[in-house]
DNA sequence: CTAATTCTTGAACTTAAGGTCTAAAATCAG
DNA sequence: CTGATTTTAGACCTTAAGTTCAAGAATTAG
């Protein structure tokens, strides 16, 4: 019993994620929470704890929608090489096109925590592992399929597209479209 | 004439820059500056305007003693390739055998601010094309050398490592070494 | 209807960030 | 020395971040 809550957490959670997302945590105040949510603060800190906390929901959240996102787009039908191209081609267009540059949240969140948050580095490092993945689940669907040489280490070509992305994210910040476009050639040029 | 400074002005803005790098932008407070420069607040504004200005100073220094250490460390003998590598490796050593992760101050800068500030973004970018400018320069030595192929494209191909890079930096915040290790074996296992 | 319970909200509180200012200290030209 | 000039350093100020709180509003069990 007791009065029912007047929002759904979990698109609080989601309005708070957009905003983390855009200004950062620390850019981030509890009075632009409120406005960004329409919860009142107080409401808030009853819900959530503290902005620590609901940033960690925030980010949990951005998680599981990127990978559900991933997993969907990769598995459309083409070649690994096709679909993968595609995948860096949207999100590269995606941190373009948006009015705001601001990149991947979880990227963001371990550059801007530094080392100096346990808690963030290991929820941003099973993103990324999650990530990795994805990739090599479905570099070896396309040894299955037989678009892609058996011998490739499916491991091996994850990090390394792990870490083209990563890459290409940072330099979504300063670089155009043209340049962006020309790295997923090169990355994806090989085998 | 008038009462002469009692510090290295270039002596404190590498201190300033050794703190924003571990502590971020936004972590490190006038007070902390004070502290580790051993100059008083009130000075550091009188000498240095504002702790955006000084941050201004910071990162360009940052730039330049990255891009003099980058241009020696690719300059000594051996092919274009084992240059690179082994600048890589250098790179991802400095980032893991730090206390700190604190990754590179120009990426975290501009992860750190979005694209919402203007001059330090540009700032970055500068950083970024000073990079992929001697990576190119030192693919078209090997060029010359005949260690590189004639038709590779020494752009295209800088700046490919300079995402690599900025993906590896990112990594090296959640990632250990062999992980990264394979990266940089796997990037540059092409020709 | 009442009581127990849970939510809501704006006010209030505490701390510190970022910056300004002033009185004293140091230097040098004359 | 004197005066002009520049630095110094800590006190001081203002604003806001992050959080807590008290008082009231919903809701349901009984």
């Amino acid at each position: 019993m007791g009065r029912p809550k007047s929002f759904e957490p979990d698109v609080v959670i989601a309005q708070a994620m957009e905003t983390f997302w855009t200004k950062g945590y620390a850019g981030t105040s509890p009075a632009d929470l409120a406005e960004a949510t329409g919860v009142a603060k107080g409401s808030l800190y009853h819900s959530f704890g503290s902005k620590r906390e609901l940033f960690a929901m925030a980010l949990d959240l951005y998680g599981r929608t990127g990978s559900e996102v991933t997993e969907e787009f990769l598995s459309r039908p083409g070649t690994a090489k096709e679909r993968i191209r595609a995948y860096f081609v949207l999100l590269v267009d995606m941190d373009l096109d948006g009015p705001a540059r601001r990149g991947c949240l979880a990227q963001n969140t371990v550059e801007e925590f530094g080392g100096r948050d346990e808690e963030a580095t290991r929820a941003v490092h099973r993103i990324e592992e999650r990530m990795i993945g994805l990739f090599a689940a479905r570099i070896e669907q396309g040894q299955r399929d037989g678009d892609v040489d058996r011998d490739v280490d499916a491991r091996a070509q994850a990090l390394f597209l792990q870490a083209i992305l990563a890459g290409l994210r940072v330099m979504a910040k300063t670089f155009d479209r043209p340049v962006l476009y020309q790295i997923i050639d090169t990355a994806l040029a090989g085998p």
